[in-house]
DNA sequence: TTATTGTGCG
């Protein structure tokens, strides 16, 4: 058409914009931006906010707000300022998004179902259930129009879980007079985010209840929960679901099963997922990464780490926690202190305290304590709980009843209502013989009314999850378990197996 | 012309 020298109209461009935005074809839409500065193109609404969206999807967030504040253009609508908001949000600036939502009100502009469903994505991503709350409230006063309903609900469901409200998020989610997919959806995924994977689980089954069929995005909270919950069966039984019923097996998928099957203790057949997987992305050699780490097999995990660069994937942070927990496990304290500094020489990432805490547990386990507290001294941001942790934990090991000490009251400071540190103290103590102080230990923490959390553990046999807490005798067949545990123990004394202090938890 | 749900962490 420009070829033939025929000027493209107010009509054409918002077509040919929209085009661009799917393809990411910025270098045409900058073509149509400059041609429109010459002439009275912008004025027209439908030509500004189409602009403004392929200047978003294209992730130029400067290039939008330049657009929407500065340019001359025409009077803005809700759709201006709806695509501003979303793009402040897809961006990854939520904050924003809020603020453009109330420069909008300033504006005289009311919004719409479209417009709330982004402004509680942004509350999601905020984790504000104050903010989330107020845009329900508003809801509620303007009854809105019942097309958009269903959207406005999902997104309230979303909200409410992401910002740990799992009470209201059931109550939107039972008062909704129709669900959709995305319904059910977002209430496992919100609640397999929250770590209640069991809850997760039920909702599934009422979703199957229902007659309503799974689609990809269900499959893969369910798949997180089996593998939080050690659901080998149910896990392969989504895994021969997806087959059967050609559910699209995208890298999601791929990884929620790489993760799944590692988890549940089939490490090979995570692996053979993980080879069969076309496209890999940097959580499909994170999660194999730290599934073969979990497993013991650290230079696997090491192998895989060097595949992944020669491959041009990027690790992130996550990536480096698996790559420093498997030097750590396998006592690799040269491959792992060079992994540590790596991490910010090439890869410019910034150590958290999570790699802090694996370098002190690496150096910890190998008997190098004074190089596990030197760490801990010159680290840059404030040592959290897990760093502690891992050298409390490594005081137990090499008998360091004085520097426990001082390290346990770090530890009790940081999270005083936490027993794991007077139990890991005392633990050190009785190690250390010092009966009188173990005692001493347990009596502060039953002064301070703590209880030990119990020692707890669950297996799926025939697709039924059986838990275990010590001291238990809820489960139905208790005594036999008993017995079998006591003849099991009498056969480890024969070989000679020891029960630490730590290990007697099942046995006592 | 604008919308909601999903994967890896000691």
């Amino acid at each position: 058409m420009l070829a033939k020298g025929l000027i493209p109209d107010n009509y054409t461009i918002p077509y040919v914009l929209k085009a661009c935005a799917r393809s990411q074809a910025l270098k045409v839409g900058q073509q149509i931006h400059a041609h429109s500065l010459k002439t009275a193109l912008l004025s027209n609404v439908y030509v500004f906010n189409t602009l403004m969206r392929l200047y978003a999807v294209c992730g130029l967030i400067k290039a939008v707000h330049k657009l929407f504040h500065f340019h001359q253009g025409p009077q803005r609508d809700l759709v201006s300022w709806t695509t501003l908001i979303q793009a402040c949000v897809k961006m990854g600036y939520p904050r924003d998004a809020i603020l453009a939502f109330f420069d909008m009100c300033q504006a005289n502009l009311r919004p719409d179902g479209m417009t709330l469903v982004i402004l509680l994505s942004a509350c999601s991503k905020l984790g504000d259930l104050t903010l989330g709350t107020k845009i329900h409230r508003y809801i509620y006063d303007n009854n809105l129009d019942l097309n958009s309903d269903i959207y406005v609900h999902n997104a309230l469901i979303d909200m409410y879980l992401k910002c740990g409200s799992t009470r209201l998020a059931s109550k939107v989610f039972d008062e909704m007079p129709v669900k959709n997919v995305v319904s059910w959806n977002s209430m496992i995924a919100g609640l397999a985010q929250q770590g209640k994977y069991k809850e997760a689980l039920d909702v599934f089954q009422s979703m199957q209840c229902v007659g309503l069929n799974p689609d990809d995005i269900t499959l893969v909270s369910v798949l997180t929960a089996c593998a939080n919950l050690g659901l080998l069966q149910l896990g392969n039984w989504v895994h021969a679901y997806i087959d059967k019923n050609r559910i699209r097996a995208d890298a999601f998928i791929g990884n929620a099963l790489i993760d799944m099957y590692a988890k549940c203790g089939s490490i090979d057949l995570a692996f053979t997922v993980f080879q069969g997987m076309k496209c890999k992305d940097v959580y499909s050699y994170t999660a194999m990464i730290v599934g073969l780490a979990m497993h013991g097999e650290a230079e696997r995990a090491l192998d895989i780490f060097s595949d992944m660069s020669r491959m041009g994937i990027e690790p992130d942070e996550v990536t480096f926690v698996g790559v420093l927990s498997a030097c750590s496990h396998a006592g690799l304290v040269d491959e792992g202190r060079k992994n540590f500094e790596d991490m910010s020489r090439i890869y410019d990432l910034k150590p958290q305290t999570e790699h802090y805490g694996c370098m002190v547990d690496l150096f910890g386990r190998a008997g190098l304590i004074s190089e596990a507290v030197e760490l801990i001294k010159n680290m840059p941001i404030v040592p959290d709980a897990f760093v502690w942790g891992a050298l409390l934990g490594a005081c137990k090991i090499h008998s360091k009843v004085e520097l426990g000490e001082i390290v346990m009251e770090e530890l009790v400071r940081i999270e005083p209502e936490r027993d794991g540190a007077y139990i890991l103290m005392s633990n050190i103590y009785s190690s250390a013989d010092r009966w009188k102080d173990a005692l001493k230990l347990r009596k502060t923490m039953k002064k301070r009314n703590m209880k030990k959390t119990p020692g707890c553990s669950s297996i799926e046999v025939d697709g039924e999850i059986h838990e275990f807490r010590k001291g238990d005798d809820s489960h139905p067949k208790s005594v036999e378990i008993y017995k079998l545990l006591k003849e099991m123990t009498s056969h480890l004394k024969n070989y000679g197996y020891l029960l630490g202090t730590q290990e007697c938890i099942l046995f006592q």
